[in-house]
DNA sequence: CTCATACCTG
DNA sequence: CAGGTATGAG
């Protein structure tokens, strides 16, 4: 008693859900000779009456739905195939491109902010009076706009990028301090200093300092990959040391000739070396305070619109409309700006790791070092329409964090309000899987805090975790099972492909897939039980034509299925879906009235002709709300 | 054999 | 709606 689509069964199957990377498409041209097979046995068949012109909604519908179904199939092919070649290797190839667009650390060429300032003795000595003549704000803007830049890597960069802050500050600071020497030398060497002269020097360091944040770069990227891929050693290291002192901060090891340097900073200049740390703390909470302060300005935003963009003083380098997935590396960076090294690293590797995407949060073993930034995989298949939602969003879209539509900017999309909360659909995968925003911390040292004089800055986890590490979910929730549901009024045969546009913010494990099949199985089982439901009913009540069988948006059918798909009829159900379904009745009412019922596949034929009815789901359904 | 689905059941 | 099973295609 198998009925089953064959035809369907087999462009569906295998190489639609087994093998997603495939598109599945070939199974619209195969179904094509189907349905002009089934139309030409509905045209022999006694029960059919569909001569052109002749009036009512069957003879209305048969010919164009078979034509432009047959051109629509075409578009959606192409468009399908499209959307999946751009999307299906999105995740490898797009991890990949998103790692090198957001290591500008890695790359000196990409940014106009320097990363990584090592300068060498001699360049750094030759550009000392250069650097002088830079004012100090220039510098803090540098700092700040590093920091910003910093932001714009992953989420799990943040702590080692305060690391590199802090090391940026060391090696400025330990430049100086070879600066300071040579001029000690020279000095001592001619003859009297003054206390005054010592903290002239002073200033005149610390001065020197930020202007080495802002101007180093040019001369010294070349250094940087070096530093990245090496991370034993850096010139940095030998004042990372000292000036752990202040900030407790870095376990770094001195190395090579740094070692002598070292010495003479706690020698000779003790009470210096801490002023100038005591100043550098100081610029840097400022700086960070300030660039924090206005990513959480805007922060709540980010969560009920797209206007909660990311938009802060600074400036953002790096992208352009499409890349999302840079601007929601801000703001996930955003959040973990505070330098600790020890503690939001931990909250954030209670996300898990995302298998599939490589969503790599980096450990905190590699703290010492910049890693290599990680890119919070945004599975956005690149095709996917990014227009706005018909209800909302007026605001441009590609104020980014449009990866993190699904949680966060459903404005007006009351139904998908709750995604965030929403209960779990009782299904083994969900069980494990939805993520609560409640479940996320982000913990910051209070001490650090403390030490950064950043007592305004409050740490929105909450928000900050949403918008940044939310965006993928290992679990359906009944929002999803609630989008389904309406992505069934266009299609009842939906590819691997439409559902991973769709819930694209759903981590395409077997384990889903095989869910969301199951779904729209059941929805198909209940669509069809009404189907032959209503058909028996109608022959019951000695229905003769099928042209009397037609699915108003009153009709008893109708509504069943509505309350089914649509029960907070809170979804304008389309048209298309009503002709669908009339034709479904009417072909289960033909198969009925001419007995093949009795054929233990006799609705085979009638889930070919369906399955070829399924529309393109709207871009609203591919676009956003997750649920 | 695997795989995906339809069908049945709870 | 999901688990289990049967079926058929590859």
């Amino acid at each position: 008693m198998k009925e089953r689509c064959g035809s369907c069964t087999q462009a569906r199957g295998r190489s639609d859900w087994d093998e997603p990377l495939r598109l599945a498409g070939e199974g619209g041209l195969e179904y094509r000779g189907s349905q002009q097979e089934h139309y030409k046995y509905l045209s022999h068949s006694s029960c059919s009456s569909r001569p052109a012109a002749s009036s009512g909604p069957f003879n209305r519908q048969q010919p164009d739905v078979s034509v432009s179904l047959r051109k629509d199939s075409e578009d959606l092919k192409m468009l399908a195939e499209s959307a999946y070649f751009s999307s299906g290797d999105a995740g490898s190839s797009l991890i990949c491109s998103s790692q090198l667009e957001l290591s500008p650390s890695r790359n000196s060429t990409t940014g106009h902010l320097p990363t990584r300032r090592h300068p060498s003795p001699a360049s750094s000595s030759c550009g000392h009076h250069d650097w002088n003549l830079i004012r100090g704000h220039q510098a803090k803007r540098a700092r700040v706009e590093n920091i910003i830049k910093g932001m714009t890597s992953s989420p799990g960069m943040h702590c080692t990028d305060v690391m590199t802050i802090q090391h940026e500050e060391s090696d400025s600071m330990q430049e100086n301090e070879r600066i300071q020497d040579q001029e000690h030398v020279e000095k001592s060497g001619s003859g009297s200093k003054t206390a005054r002269k010592q903290l002239e020097s002073q200033h005149q360091h610390l001065r020197t300092s930020f202007n080495h944040v802002d101007g180093v770069t040019d001369t010294k990227d070349e250094k940087y990959p070096t530093w990245n891929d090496s991370p034993e050693t850096s010139p940095g290291d030998a004042f990372t040391d000292s000036y752990s002192e202040f900030e407790s901060s870095s376990s770094r090891k001195s190395q090579g000739w740094k070692k002598m340097k070292l010495m003479n900073h706690f020698q000779s200049k003790p009470e210096r070396l801490k002023l100038m740390a005591d100043v550098l703390k100081y610029e840097l909470s400022r700086a960070v305070s300030r660039s924090v302060d206005s990513i959480f300005k805007s922060m709540p935003l980010l969560q009920t619109s797209d206007e909660g963009s990311v938009e802060t003083d600074m400036p953002l380098q790096s992208s352009a409309g499409k890349d999302d997935k840079l601007r929601l590396s801000f703001s996930g960076n955003a959040e973990v700006q505070v330098p600790d090294v020890q503690t939001e690293a931990l909250s954030l590797v209670v996300q898990k790791p995302r298998l599939e995407n490589k969503f790599i949060l980096e450990s905190r073993s590699r703290a010492h070092h910049r890693t290599k930034p990680t890119v919070p995989f945004v599975h956005d298949p690149a095709v996917r329409e990014d227009q706005p939602s018909e209800k909302n969003h007026n605001a441009p879209r590609q104020h980014a964090l449009s990866c993190l539509q699904d949680g966060c900017s459903e404005v007006g999309q009351a139904k998908f309000d709750t995604h965030w909360n929403s209960i779990k659909v009782r299904s083994k995968v969900n069980s494990r899987s939805v993520r609560s925003p409640q479940t996320r911390t982000v913990s910051v040292d209070p001490s650090l805090l403390e030490s950064l004089r950043l007592p305004h800055v409050k740490i929105e986890s909450d928000c900050l975790v949403k918008n940044s590490l939310y965006m993928l979910n290992e679990g359906l929730t009944t929002n999803h099972l609630k989008k389904a549901k309406l992505m069934f009024f266009f299609t009842r045969y939906p590819s691997s492909l439409v559902l991973k546009m769709c819930f694209h913010d759903v981590q395409f494990t077997r384990c889903i897939t095989s869910q969301l099949i199951k779904w729209f199985s059941n929805f198909r089982e209940f669509f069809y039980i009404q189907m032959e439901k209503f058909a028996r009913h109608a022959l019951v009540e000695g229905v003769s034509d099928v042209r009397g069988l037609t699915v108003g948006r009153e009709s008893e059918l109708f509504r069943a299925l509505n309350m089914h798909y649509n029960k907070a009829n809170d979804f304008q159900v389309p048209d298309s879906f009503l002709e669908v379904a009339e034709i479904t009745l009417r072909e289960f009412y033909i198969s009925i009235s001419m007995g093949k019922d009795r054929d233990p596949s006799w609705k085979k034929s009638i889930y070919k002709v369906i399955c070829k009815l399924d529309r393109d789901v709207p871009a609203e359904f591919k676009g956003h709300h997750s649920g």
